[in-house]
DNA sequence: CCCCCTCATTCATCCGATGACTCTTCTTGT
DNA sequence: ACAAGAAGAGTCATCGGATGAATGAGGGGG
């Protein structure tokens, strides 16, 4: 390709040499436009790829700025590669997923303080006579965003999320009796939560493992 | 925000619901912009935003299709989040990598066959006397990617390149002694070899987590 | 049968005009 | 003097239309 998609990378350059800070303003679409030589329906074209991939943010009325650019703010854009994924995609992802995050739990398990404790202990007790399946979901991701989150990284919060959304959790759910399924679930939360408490790091990655081992399973059940 | 956008989710939704499938082809650009009701102008936009991200592909004088949506294709994408990460962001990444990494070079300890074995040595005789900074980037980033790409993950594959980009090494190693720091990452390139020849998944592990601690300690002191 | 040319199709780029929104400044009334 | 509201300038959002460039298909010539 040409024109636009080099306004894309020229513009990213600016970034990545510094030139453009994050927080900082853009020309004005026609100015810009004109500095790299193009029209300014073609540079609305590459500013517009910018902003959904939450590089540039505009505001209409104001100008066009460049964004914070936390990993974990361009990471979300990735939620739609895991919602798409499905069947050998879905495995790989899982299985990432099950590389990741119980090292990031035995990490919690150092550093979790009471109130953290606490908010799991509640998610749990939320959920444990949850019989909605969507509920129960919500429930799921609850528990695990609010253990992720303990590590206070926000790029592995980010990733973890990703990397089961909860269109894959009910794809998930829907191959199988989710009556048990809510229960055992139910049940090795419980599991890594003690884990948490005792402190002991090494007994929570075990916990976690597999329990998303489990999950695992019943993705190669289901497809 | 409102037309451009809409169309983006729209498409989005299309393909997540099933109705557009990879590799189909769009309606050509004025239909499919009567279709979603808004000028081709902002269509051009959305269609745009996607193709950035490698949702769709646009040919000129065929059509747009939609992709092949592999996980490892749309991560390429983030690359950029990586370039451009400095301070706590960088040391983000890199705590991620050190939780992620071990881990899958536990799994490729198990998985390795004596064509991997003997590609990772190679890679490690040639980069044993390199003395160029750039060069040495070049063959520990092979040495990474091709002791990962054991495990047949391509998600996982990708991931690792994000976390790990070219520009962050170049960073990193500025900040050190150039000449110290290739000879201690050429040690313990052998040292995760040589864990791997044993078929020891543990040694493996705790020698890939070494390797990159010892990174994030350069970070810290270079920063 | 194969190669090349022609042509319809489709995306790429550009231009100009109008609408919508934001922020600032000035006016106005108290 | 101050606060509320109105006016204006600046900027992005959207639209419609025109032209260029690449692709692929089909037909004609060797």
């Amino acid at each position: 390709m040409a024109v636009t998609d080099d306004a894309i990378d020229k513009i990213k350059e600016m970034i990545v040499s510094g030139e453009l800070q994050p927080g900082m303003r853009l020309p004005k679409e026609d100015v810009l436009a004109q500095q790299l030589g193009l029209s300014r329906s073609s540079l609305r074209e590459a500013i517009r790829a910018l902003t959904a991939m939450r590089i540039l943010i505009a505001r209409q009325g104001d100008g066009t700025y460049v964004s914070s650019l936390e990993p974990h703010l361009l990471l979300e854009t990735l939620s739609f590669a895991s919602d798409v994924s499905e069947g050998a995609t879905a495995r790989q992802l899982l299985q990432v997923r099950r590389l990741l995050e119980p090292q990031a739990v035995a990490l919690a398990a150092g550093q979790a303080e009471a109130a953290d404790l606490d908010g799991l202990r509640e998610i749990l007790d939320r959920s444990r006579h949850t019989t909605d399946a969507e509920e129960f979901i919500r429930h799921d991701m609850d528990f695990h965003r609010r253990l992720i989150d303990i590590v206070d990284n926000p790029v592995l919060s980010m990733l973890l999320e990703i990397l089961s959304t909860q269109t894959q959790r009910v794809r998930i759910l829907r191959g199988t009796q989710v009556g048990p399924a809510i229960r055992q679930v139910h049940r090795e939360h419980e599991m890594i939560l003690t884990a948490l408490l005792a402190r002991d790091a090494a007994l929570a990655a075990s916990a976690a493992a597999m329990h998303i081992a489990a999950v695992e399973q019943w993705l190669d059940g289901s497809v």
